[in-house]
DNA sequence: GCAAAAGTGTTTGATCTACACCCATGA
DNA sequence: TCATGGGTGTAGATCAAACACTTTTGC
């Protein structure tokens, strides 16, 4: 068969539209945050929805996934890790619209959004807020939940959520936040401190009322150098 | 903006085309193996890839792969597990396509691809075997391993790829095949035997010229009870 | 008896858990 | 000086690695 003759039988196929959903945590200091507009098209016009669009057709995935996501709520230099893909047929309303949903964990300090310039408002929301969403998004963000447990757990990307310089019970309460959990105090101290990838730093919190605690910073390149001999972070 | 608008601004939109393939490993008793068809139509022509082929536009992309890796390879109740998406814009030399890549873990035994029936060949390789495929289904089948990799060490699914009757010694060649490792025989048993989910048999191997094994069956309704009551298996 | 793999026990050191206690700061 | 969290030490239990040893089968 040639190529001609079989693209033709194929053009039938080629009618799927493609978006991708972003859904982006961040962490407050006392629970977990996650990134949310407010839709302005149709359909689910006002609803609350997760940042996501139409892929173009001369777009990859990825990078659509990070335009779209700068466009939506001005967030820039985000890594996005993909997370599954959603494809039942009745899942959007207004035709066959496969969707990849992405997530990401940011240092909500450096984001504020109050986008004067967006069309859309975007907006932090804990989970216990957020109730009904657009399409099937609420799907996605407890799949992207699950995700977040456990990858959190193996590798180092809970200080994605936390400031430059944080302190320890900083990172206890981060993680007793994503893991639903408590944590023995001097336990944890340990633990994390034996892993080597926390460099402390020459300073304190400030304006405290009790004793300031010192600030550590998350050593990547140590990680790595640890990775690259066998080592796994965990817990 | 009205629906009808709406939907007509978006038609340049859904132009993609969606498929699906599927990653299937099999345990020989000595190491992995893959199952991959020889392709029957452009393009790739005759060259190794793995089972997949286009969803139809009314059809939920679990079920898509389901149907097409029985049309493929004649097998049936096989349960797989989403993988990843793979989106680039170059990646099919024939259109737009996006794939969703999906896994499976299967018993050999129950399965010997020697179909007349089917226009494709499917047969089993080992990893060193595979060499050249067909469009990016190497990359697929490198991010499979790693997914299958860290999965087999969380979850009881290395099971799945032997026989409803096995001895330790193949769990744990099995083991050492995917993780690549060597483990101690007492201690590998001490612990996969602590977890309590394997079912001790009055059965032993027959036919080999030494001591005779003693055969185990997973219990998936015991580790149905220990994983509500927060037992994870591991290791 | 011998080879080959099944199967078990023990020692040692590392790691985890629980819990008690001391320290520095602001008010 | 008191309240509040920061920060540390230790005993006991649990777990993991290494390795030697015994058992059962076919030939």
């Amino acid at each position: 068969m040639s190529l001609e003759l079989e693209r033709e039988r194929l053009s039938a196929f080629f009618q799927f539209g493609q978006s991708v959903d972003c859904v982006v945590f961040g962490f407050d200091g006392v629970s977990l945050q996650i990134l949310v507009i407010e839709r302005g098209a149709e359909p689910f016009y006002g609803a609350e929805a997760l940042p996501g669009d139409l892929v173009r057709i001369d777009e990859d995935i990825d990078k659509a996934a990070t335009r779209i996501l700068h466009d939506l709520t001005g967030l820039d230099n985000v890594f996005l890790d993909q997370l599954k893909t959603f494809g039942r047929v009745d899942r959007h309303p207004m035709g066959r619209v496969v969707t990849t949903a992405f997530y990401s964990l940011i240092n909500q300090t450096k984001y504020n959004p109050r986008p004067a310039s967006w069309a859309v408002k975007a907006r932090w929301k804990s989970l216990a807020e957020l109730h009904e969403m657009a399409f099937d998004h609420r799907e996605l963000l407890e799949t992207a939940l699950d995700a977040l447990q456990s990858q959190v757990r193996q590798q180092p990307i809970g200080f994605e959520l936390l400031p430059e310089e944080f302190t320890l019970t900083q990172i206890q309460n981060l993680y007793e936040a994503v893991l639903n959990t408590q944590f023995d105090k001097a336990n944890f101290r340990k633990k994390i401190l034996s892993m080597g990838v926390l460099k402390p730093l020459d300073k304190t919190e400030k304006a405290v009322r009790h004793r300031p605690a010192r600030l550590y910073q998350f050593d990547t390149q140590r990680y790595h150098s640890l990775s690259k001999q066998g080592f796994l972070f965990e817990l």
